[in-house]
Formats: structure tokens, C-alpha cells, sequence
DNA sequence: TTACAAACCAAGCGCTTGCTTGGTATTGTT
DNA sequence: AACAATACCAAGCAAGCGCTTGGTTTGTAA
């Protein structure tokens, strides 16, 4: 074996499922149908004709519906989390910083992983009590990246209100974008963060 | 018979059900439990038990679950564009008649309609083409409310960037309340809503 | 070639779902 | 009191659901 099989479990080093693998496939195809038509519409039956296996087959690669509702949030929520880290290495300024995590955000969004990541804002009630207290560890991690840039914003005086409400405001106006930004409208995505930029910062 | 009864067509001059009528604590319990488990989730035979009458009686007040979802988003829409409208009269200045917006949008969310404006803004995706073109009528109306004011507020100058784009950061920004907001918490919603006009206007 | 695990199929089980049906209380009007 | 309209019950149907089972094909490595 050249690699251990990846499960759902809480694992820190956790690696990301090729995506070009059967399995990967079927998370992707997921994460599409999930955000199309909601987790509870969407049928197993609905998810193994879309990737062309029998429903029944889809049972070989995650336990249950739900293990799969979970996979595609935890591989969005750690991709993501580590291309802010990323980018936050790659900013001096904290202005600077806080523009990087807005374009990380709605790139997430609005991007590949934007299916995923409209799964993971808007499926939460799917998942049980274990499953959402797993995901929750993930989110906190990638809160607390935004919290320290927005922490240090405030104390350079960039930022007047308080930095817990302005944040939840961001997180609900920059994933709302999924519902009505196109990327191949007339607003470009770094314009879009940069109006984004103007609800936190003053002038 | 002293009132036509009501039915889920579209009907410019809609009367709102009265909740205290059997059929008005049926929305209301289903405004609920919608928003707290989701639609697909929410069985007839759930909605029926939490108001105390069997599952078939159901249909006798609505044709088909998904006319109830209908109903919901109807009621709630049709009572906060009117708030909405009267509020509007009572404020003089561009300014205030966006507070005034603010405010209405977070206690439609946060109040007692809170239930049911979720479920507006959530469950969306449940209802079949016909019911979402009738539903996107009714929040068009309610939507050129506020685009009239940001109009009038960004010739004024309080406004610096492209106020379609704002409308739906502050759409995105203040439902997204309803998942963190606590009326009795610290921060109360007439302080949210300041924070909330800080996202629109500059200084 | 052999061996073995991973990937998948074909069939269907047990259960829940939205909704229907035929009938019975309850309410309001005259 | 009589009647009709409204509100509800009790039972259950047809369809669709997640998931299981036992067996077959495919890929990989020695």
C-alpha cells in the first residue's frame, strides 16, 4: 500500500482526496448537487447516476449519505484554511492582509470550491451533533486566521465597530455573493473585494 | 360569509391569515420548524403532532406541503414590506430612512417573523419554478424599497461605491444575523442596525 | 499465473414520505 | 331545530428513500 485510506475522522495531517480518483469524483459531483438542489433533495440514486455507478456502489466509499455531506465540508474548510494561510505570508500591511482574506473568501466562494463551500454555510443543520461539533474545531481554526488580521486592524486604527460583529456581517455579505455574483460579469472579483475592503475600513 | 377565504394565489391586496386561526398557527409552527430543521426535513406528520391534529387534517387547510413553504414566505414577505413602508414615512432624511431600513430588515430577521424570513431567504431552492417566480414578484417590491433609498443616499453623496452591490452585502450581512444574533445578549439590535449603517455610509 | 483487494453491479428490504379516502365531530347561520 | 360548511380523524396506499447483501469485474503486484 502506498498511502493509508483515507476516512472521515478528526485527523490533523489530514490530506485531501485526489480529486481525480473515484472517490474524489464523487465529492465533487456532491458538492454540486448538494448546493443545486439541497443535501435532503438530493438522493443517493440522483449522486450515483451523476457520476455514472449504481447507487448501491456509492456505499463502498463512505459509510452513509451523511459521511458524505461531512467529507465535502471538511475538504473545502482545510483546503481553504490553508490558502489563507498562504496568502496571509505573502502580506505585509494588515489593510493588506485583511484584502487577502477577503479575496481568499469570495475566490472560495465564488470559485471551484464554491460549490463546497455553500454546502458547508448552508447544509449545517444536516449533520448531527458529532459531525458539526468535528466540522466546528475546523471553522474555529479558520475564524481564528481572520480574527487575529482583524484584531490587528482595530489597534492600528483602521477599523471602528466592533471587530466580532463586522466580521459575522462579512461572513454573511461575502457568502450571500454566491447567490448573485457571476464571474464573468461585469464586476471583477477583485473589484467586488475591494467594495468588500469598504465596509470594513474607513475611507 | 364574511371574508372570501384566502387561498396561495397571487392577490395584490392580500389579508395576511390571522395567527390565531387554525390555519395561522399552522404557519407559524411551520415557520418554525422550517427554519429550525430545514423543509426537506420537516415532515407533514411533524408539523401536524406540533399543533395537535393528525397528518391528513393538514391537507385539508393546504393542498400540498409545498403550498404550506409558499404560504410561509407569502405571509412574511407581504407584513415586512408594509412595515417596511410605513417606517419609511416616519423618517425625513436619507440617512435615517436607511437606519430605518436597517433596523426593519433586522427585527424581520431577529423578531418575531425571524422564523419565516429564514425560511424566505433559505429554503428558496424547495419551492418549484411557478412558486418562485410568484415569490420573486412579492421581493421585488420589498427590494425597490431599498434600492429607491440607496438611490436617493448615494446622490446625496453618503455613499461611496456601486449601491446594487452594497444592497446585496447588506442582504447578506443582516440575514446572516439570524445564525448569531441573541435579542437579549450584549449587543441590542438597535446597536446592530449602527453598525450595520457604518458597512453603507462613510464616516 | 496466481493472489488479493478495491471497485462496482443487480436486486431488493424495510421504512418513511406526501397525500388520499370515507367518514365523523364541531361550528355558525337561519 | 335544521342544515350546511368547516375542521378534523383513522387508516392506509403508492412511491421513493437510505442502505444491505452476495456476487462479479477490474487493477496491481509478486
Amino acid at each position: 500500500m502506498k498511502q493509508s485510506p483515507l476516512n472521515s475522522s478528526i485527523n490533523q495531517n489530514d490530506q485531501l482526496i485526489d480529486p481525480q480518483s473515484a472517490k474524489g469524483r464523487l465529492l465533487s459531483m456532491a458538492a454540486t448537487l448538494f448546493n443545486q438542489k439541497g443535501y435532503e433533495r438530493t438522493t443517493v440514486r440522483d449522486l450515483a447516476s451523476a457520476v455514472g455507478i449504481q447507487s448501491g456502489s456509492i456505499f463502498h466509499h463512505f459509510k452513509t449519505k451523511e459521511a458524505i455531506l461531512k467529507a465535502v465540508m471538511e475538504e473545502t474548510i482545510i483546503f481553504n484554511t490553508r490558502r489563507m494561510r498562504a496568502e496571509l505570508k505573502n502580506s505585509e500591511t494588515s489593510k493588506d492582509k485583511l484584502l487577502a482574506l477577503i479575496v481568499c473568501e469570495l475566490e472560495s466562494i465564488n470559485g471551484v470550491t464554491g460549490d463546497a463551500m455553500a454546502v458547508l454555510v448552508y447544509e449545517w443543520r444536516s449533520l448531527n451533533e458529532q459531525n458539526q461539533a468535528d466540522i466546528l474545531k475546523l471553522r474555529d481554526k479558520y475564524e481564528s486566521l481572520w480574527m487575529e488580521v482583524l484584531t490587528q486592524a482595530k489597534n492600528e486604527g483602521y477599523i471602528d465597530g466592533d471587530i466580532f460583529v463586522l466580521r459575522r456581517f462579512l461572513t454573511g455579505a461575502l457568502s450571500w455573493s454566491k447567490t448573485w455574483f457571476n464571474n464573468k460579469g461585469k464586476i471583477s472579483l477583485s473589484l467586488l473585494a475591494e467594495e468588500a475592503l469598504r465596509l470594513a475600513i474607513k475611507s
